[in-house]
DNA sequence: CACCGGATATATCAGCCTGATATATCCGGA
DNA sequence: TCCGGATATATCAGGCTGATATATCCGGTG
């Protein structure tokens, strides 16, 4: 039945370290565990509402900018924090993730193997780049974070998204490798496949 | 602006191997890319409808069972196939997956070592079985298929869920030790835990 | 024969979520 | 003073899931 909104459990984690406006959620989640996790604003406003309404959170008194600027500070309650604590031990329900690149792939022979090498190629390319991205993440963190009490916590993700990105990289080596072999002999590249 | 549903093309995919009602498709995509893509009743129905006034797909002529049961099955049309293939050699935009399991480690501190373990311990369970179902069908395909000039590309997806499930089973390993010297480092707390 | 249960088959809906769009203010620098 | 980028909130169409409803077919059991 209802599915649970899990944006909500998002937000009061980010909110149970310190009190925030959905602008600022965005942001936390995004520098925090962007690399697994992304919350929309389209989501996070109607969420925080929501959210308000059932006592999850609540509104920080009136904290205008001098300007009158408008900006809304959320802060966790005590429901709040039980509703975390209890998601937090209840079973990740399995989901299989859709992966469109496999999609494209498993179609390929449609379109020939060129096609499906750029594809490989592009998302090697983007797995390079994030490897790279998070490497640094990981330096920064082992250094800056290492005594803080949720380091151990963090770091979990970090290194699920190492091995994750590093398994994907060494499954494109091989993928290139069976694809290059598929394509029609080497050498007179010209011969146009017609159907 | 308009999203795309990916459903369409996986309709399509499928509909070009041999025409389908609903139903059908939706088994044909659980056995066949089911491990990394699911598509349900709630999504498929409204995108045939859909696809069938776009002339993407079009009904064969009636066909009924002698009782005069409903059975729509859908052929892809011309149209359908130069979509599909637009589609295939489109690149595939970059898009962070949600990981709930990480998000709920990430916050972990707030329940403590023994319930993150428990997740960790239950992704690991769930991890070997399909990794297990994963290796039969691999198996499978690898003698039954081998030489149908698909295979190339089916086996592509294979080896991706093989890869990315060892390198899971790799990182549960590395958090279950983590969080285990996060416990308290009592010797006291009996040996075999009570479940 | 009647009945049952599981497979076949289609349809609909609430509700989550994304990506796009709109709007307005704040503030530092040219 | 004006511009542009950051701050900030809000709304919407449309994709998609998981639940629910409904009905038929068919083989096996009593």
């Amino acid at each position: 039945m209802a599915r649970e909104s899990t944006c909500r459990f998002a937000i009061l984690g980010m909110l149970c370290r310190e009190p925030m406006s959905g602008y600022d959620l965005r942001s936390a989640i995004e520098r925090s565990v962007g690399h697994f996790w992304q919350e929309s604003y389209g989501n996070l406003y109607p969420t925080l509402e929501r959210m308000a309404e059932e006592r999850l959170v609540e509104l920080e008194p009136e904290e205008r900018s001098p300007g009158g600027r408008v900006r809304k500070v959320y802060r966790v309650t005590a429901a709040g924090r039980t509703a975390l604590a209890e998601w937090l031990r209840r079973p990740v329900l399995p989901h299989v993730e859709r992966n469109e690149l496999l999609l494209k792939l498993f179609f390929g022979a449609r379109v020939g193997p060129a096609d499906s090498l750029a594809q490989v190629e592009r998302s090697r390319a983007e797995a390079e780049a994030l490897l790279a991205a998070l490497r640094l993440i990981d330096e920064d963190v082992r250094h800056s974070r290492k005594d803080d009490p949720e380091f151990a916590y963090w770091y979990l993700s970090i290194r699920a998204g190492l091995l994750g990105l590093e398994a994907h990289l060494r499954w494109c080596d091989e993928a290139r490798e069976a694809l290059e072999r598929l394509k029609p002999a080497t050498g007179s590249t010209k011969k146009r496949g017609a159907r």
